[in-house]
DNA sequence: AGTTAAGGTCAATGGTGTTGGCATAAGACC
DNA sequence: GGTCTTATGCCAACACCATTGACCTTAACT
């Protein structure tokens, strides 16, 4: 193998490119996930990130196994921004939704990579910790093991799910995601009442409410339900 | 515009490849979903798709607005076998449910193409059908407008998201996926006690339940949500 | 039978990820 | 400080990709 990428630590020469940066597996991620995050997903290109870094495209496979094992160090980026720096309170309801709005915003500053990333299990530290924490807010709620694990699944999972649901949209082209988004005031919002009365009576409602995510309301509905179990498990 | 696609319906030439398939809107996206199905959403191109047809790639552009376009019918027909033969009961609960794994089911049938379409709005007729479905059972359930749409945007997108995301595993290798399903044993369980008490507590409950789909469960707790909603409003 | 244009094909453009070979300078060693 | 080794950056090339415009054939309508 002519070109092997060696592990970070493992790196001592640091050669300035032409243009006269110096690279690192840091560097690489962050200019990425700024790239994506200002031109979309489709702004991110072997070719485009090298241009970014002052570096030949062919320089990254030097630190990555080609763009997917970019994207997953990207991926693990997030998961590191969406815990740093938050506390529990104490209240398993606020902590609980204030983590999965974090999450949920973390992945979604950076769609393409949420798009790849979030049903993976990668077992790494962070993603451990998240889940630890998530545990031990529930079972320090007063949920039994069992209900802890079930209400852990469903909670993690849905705002993962919502986050590459919701990060969709954001990685198409701004062409497509205009078309989709006026796809409810130009055809949902025209369609006859005879053939279609309840689309035609919430048209309005509709518009204004589809284009948002709807992951708050889900993650509430979540929360309500799981606070209604613990109420009638004390009686 | 030298090339505009014609509307299916007003297509009357049948004119045969030259390797003798005779095109239709129906069978380019059967074909494109048995592609993906068989090869993975990689395997999806223009040049693949038209080779597998026995036709020129531009061709395709006949019949659909770009890859995009075409990505969007396949969407529309995995939407149409999810209604098809569904009937509803008339008890909305139990409607609610039965669509919503209908729809998650339809799309987990074809892992790829799910992921390449869950988060688009087609704006096609079987959609729209859906949407005036659900939206007619919560309205003829008594709820009212505004929280039929909040919970028919909950409702529908929590179906799709969980779509997409337990359609990743499946659409990754035999290999990376049991390699992923093992990671809750093969890791999880083997945390230190004394560092991971919540997740050392319920390593066997995790095991035994991560590697299946939350979505059952999370669906209940927004059926349940809605339900005592209603009642109160009722009062 | 003649006319029209739908619906095929061909060729070309400018993008993509990725690789093998090469050159050069960074750092190790004497 | 001089020399050697090789890590690391660069270049050129390959095989794909979507998309478009010009062209041609022939099915279907009059």
């Amino acid at each position: 193998m002519a070109k092997a990428v060696v592990p970070e630590e493992a790196r001592r020469r640091r050669r300035p490119t032409r243009q006269g940066t110096v690279l690192s597996e840091k560097l690489i991620v962050e200019t990425a996930l700024r790239m994506v995050r200002e031109h979309g997903s489709a702004g991110l290109s072997a070719r485009r990130l090298g241009a970014a870094l002052g570096a030949d495209p062919s320089t990254l496979y030097r630190y990555f196994e080609g763009m997917d094992g970019l994207t997953l160090a990207m991926g693990e980026e997030l998961i590191g921004r969406a815990l740093a720096g938050w506390a529990p309170t104490g209240r398993w309801r606020d902590d609980l939704r204030a983590l999965g709005l974090r999450i949920h915003g973390a992945y979604l500053a950076h769609p393409q990579a949420a798009l790849l990333t979030t049903s993976r299990v990668t077992g790494r530290p962070r993603e451990i910790a998240a889940d630890e924490a998530i545990l031990g807010i529930l079972r320090g709620a007063g949920f039994g093991d069992e209900d802890a694990v079930r209400i852990y699944h469903a909670y993690i999972d849905q705002s993962l799910a919502f986050a590459a649901l919701d990060a969709g949209p954001l990685a198409l082209t701004d062409e497509a995601r205009a078309s989709d988004e006026e796809r409810w005031e130009s055809t949902y919002a025209r369609l006859p009442a005879d053939d279609y009365p309840n689309i035609a009576a919430t048209a309005g409602l509709l518009a204004s409410r589809m284009p948002h995510s709807a992951y708050p309301v889900a993650l509430e509905m979540l929360l309500e339900t799981a606070e209604r179990q613990l109420a009638d498990a004390g009686d």
